[in-house]
DNA sequence: CAGTGGTCTAGACCACACT
DNA sequence: GTGTGGTCTAGACCACTGC
């Protein structure tokens, strides 16, 4: 990432043209990588090509594209599958339905209490208020998405959420395609706008329903909701998503593990 | 780990004769290390082998325990230092104070609020209830020590937490141990009992205070706190401590980073 | 079978830290 | 300078996948 010039330079290593900064060679290929990810050159899904056709290509040894794909493995921004090659993560296609849920249900085996009931409530664009605007890098009064929804499990409304969306990425968004979409929100950014979530940071904090998530999770004013304040990035860590979420805690459970 | 054994054998590689188990190389040089760091063989805070020197004793390439080594870095149970060699990573020394608390002041710049003010309320020992004993991995009935306290920021109280611990690992601990120390409380773990922490888990909801909790927090019943329910875990997945903490998050937040 | 990722080796050189 | 980890290479063989 640094341009650092250490007198390594190209009398050892032939580095690409088109490689902008220096330090490690595998750094290099990685942002290579990540250019053309980036550009939309490998889409979601795509088989990339071969770690030997890459080295060639990037005039380096097998073993240096090997570690650049390693880091954007262990970033899940690839997948290795061994026999088959290496691909583009995706979203959409296999069934990981909640790419950043962390709410879980006490019960640990009822792995299968079936997905979620989801219904939009609203869906509507608006002129981005100051703290939206702020987080998602946009102007104040920029077109923005709101949705508001609500998850239930096996019939329990659970989980009240709103978001924001830049509205420039996502024209043509509206609640009928939402409610359209089977799978989880993020197969659909993917797959319908090209926008693929990569990370995600949240703050948590413990407050009282209001008038309004009492009404529509069905519990009374001044219940204790898990409130989860999620910025969802995509590559080049460019915010693209705010999300406010009240989670139930009854009989769920946010679960983290630390190491 | 899997102690599968594959036609590969010793006919290429010579196995180690102590390596209990087959499958890749460098695996098994993981395990051997991590038995050496389980069984106290090299401390928290000590210099191990270097790479070519452990290479040698284990009869493989520096490339093999390099890959080894890495894994157990990236599981923090190691730190690499170039040009000064391997560790084994510590919670003494270094001011990195609170291990896996995530609670960080709203305010982000606020990075120098000071250390907490820790109160030991209570420090006793007592029979593991059921519920501890189990998530320990103790029989109901065990010994264990509880201890309650209070943790304020800037005068404001805003942890309540309870710990248990194995009575057994945790001989002659006491609450004037406890407020003596002056650094966090796994770095006494560390260097007292031999016991470090490396991994936990982490269960979260939001409730309402109730009465011991709204005393201690100085805040009124049913004030919503954030409740974190904490099983840390040492060497070999063993469960070593239990704690349930009550969050104040009226200026501070739970952060997570997703990936 | 051919092609892919996964493991392992041996040796080279660089960057860094301590003495 | 010596020794350590960090990078890079070239080539070998294994394991899995799909034709």
């Amino acid at each position: 990432m640094a341009p650092t010039a250490p007198p390594t330079a190209d009398s050892a290593h032939p580095n690409e043209a088109a490689a902008p900064a220096f330090s490690p060679l595998y750094q290099q290929i990685k942002s290579l990588i990540l250019q053309a990810l980036q550009a939309g050159q490998w889409k979601p899904g795509d088989l990339i090509p071969s770690e030997i056709e890459l080295a060639g290509r990037f005039r380096v040894s097998q073993g240096t594209v090997r570690k650049a794909i390693d880091e954007l493995a262990a970033e899940h921004l690839l997948v290795r599958r061994q026999g088959r090659g290496t691909f583009v993560a995706t979203h959409a296609e296999q069934q990981v339905q909640y790419r950043f849920l962390r709410l879980v249900p006490d019960a640990a085996d009822a792995a299968s209490q079936g997905p979620a009931q989801r219904s939009i409530i609203d869906c509507k664009r608006l002129r981005a208020p100051a703290d939206v605007a702020r987080t998602l890098g946009l102007r104040t009064g920029d077109a923005v998405l709101q949705v508001r929804r609500v998850l239930a499990f096996q019939g329990v409304p659970t989980i009240l959420e709103d978001l924001w969306l830049p509205g420039s990425a996502f024209k043509g968004l509206t609640a009928e395609r939402l409610a359209a979409h089977q799978g989880a929100m993020y197969a659909l950014f993917e797959t319908e706008f090209g926008v693929r979530m990569v990370r995600a940071d949240e703050r948590l904090r413990a407050l009282a329903a209001d008038e309004a998530a009492a009404k529509w999770l069905q519990v009374s004013i001044g219940t204790p909701l898990l409130s989860v304040e999620r910025v969802a990035y995509t590559y080049q860590d460019t915010p693209m998503e705010l999300r406010r979420g009240l989670y139930l805690t009854d009989t769920h459970h946010y679960r983290n593990s630390l190491s």
